[in-house]
DNA sequence: CCAGGACATGTCCCTAGGGACATATGGGAG
DNA sequence: CTCCCATATGTCCCTAGGGACATGTCCTGG
């Protein structure tokens, strides 16, 4: 149910169109929330249909702007105060990790490098916003001060991981512990 | 279709039954792969069906141990070394963070503290799990091996986590735009 | 001997999510 | 003026996952 709390989070900071809000999905939340079109109309409609938002005006295109209510804000901010934190963290790399005895030394290695890399550029990516924020491009208001929150967890779990493949790289492979 | 691997990897190190398995779930990966008892049966009578794994033997109450298969060892293997990795991290308390502007300062800071909490306690166990490792209570297997490389990359992340609620509790709260 | 708990396997249903496919429309380039 | 692209909204279907519920079985302690 965090798709639901997700778009009325989004919605509080002003109207915006199932478009939009897809379109902020996949650019800023796309590797901590992801989140197809399908799924955004659908759970908006449901959403209006509770009275959480409501339309505010429609566009060119067909295009249809969404508003919170107060129901919705009020929705949001109870999600965020009362109910219980979801800590779940599905990570198929570190899924694959227990495998990595499976694995010729070799690929293992091609692999943690490939890792590693990739961590690295996508933290440099966050860090770089990071630094954009900080220097004021996105101005300050509270909304974008959240986002660089955000970004600083990014930053965090993404160089996490590349120093990991980097040091599991250098972890000597297991010694067989009988016959060969 | 990675609970699929996962059990399949997990049946690499030796037979094991459903339930066996289920316990190394919830035990185990708990925090990085969730997975109840219900799922882990279907998956592993489709698994059967394909040949990719097969009943070991049967013992006392209706239990069934699987055995992999060399068609299931070789599949693990290509899933390992040739499919794409999914690198999706979801992550509803970075979701929520997003919206820390739509909180409270002190019930900020109070969900700040608690997150800081848990995640160095989780930290912490996973730390103690790999000074046993490296005492060597686990052995040398490199079953074992793998574990400890997987167990390493949960300290840094809960770490970086803890740190980052840690962090994020010295972050002003942004000053209002204007009116007020 | 029998009651309860741990072991062990399953069914069923609902929701969430992913991906393919469909369709309408306005604006700009040629 | 026309074609194409970006905008914009949706449907449909399938799989994955979560949770409730159901059942059988062995062992242990009283």
């Amino acid at each position: 149910m965090s798709l639901r709390h997700g778009l009325l989070g989004l919605l509080a900071e002003g109207p915006a169109s199932g478009y939009d809000l897809a379109r902020r999905f996949t650019e800023v939340l796309g590797s901590i929330w992801p989140a197809q079109h399908p799924k955004i109309y659908a759970e908006l409609g449901k959403l209006a249909g509770e009275g959480l938002v409501e339309v505010e005006s429609e566009g060119p295109r067909r295009r249809k702007a969404y508003r919170i209510t107060d129901a919705g804000l009020a929705e949001v901010k109870r999600w965020l105060t009362e109910v219980e934190i979801d800590h779940t963290m599905r990570l198929q790399p570190l899924l694959r990790s227990l495998f990595f005895w499976l694995m010729d030394a070799d690929d293992l290695q091609r692999h943690l490098e490939s890792e590693a890399r990739f961590y690295s550029e996508l933290a440099e990516q966050y860090r770089q916003y990071a630094a954009a924020k900080d220097r004021g491009d996105f101005g300050y208001s509270p909304q974008t001060q959240s986002m660089r929150v955000t970004v600083e967890a990014g930053i965090r779990l993404y160089s996490a991981l590349a120093e990991w493949a980097e040091w599991a790289q250098t972890v000597p492979p297991a010694k067989p512990s009988k016959d060969h």
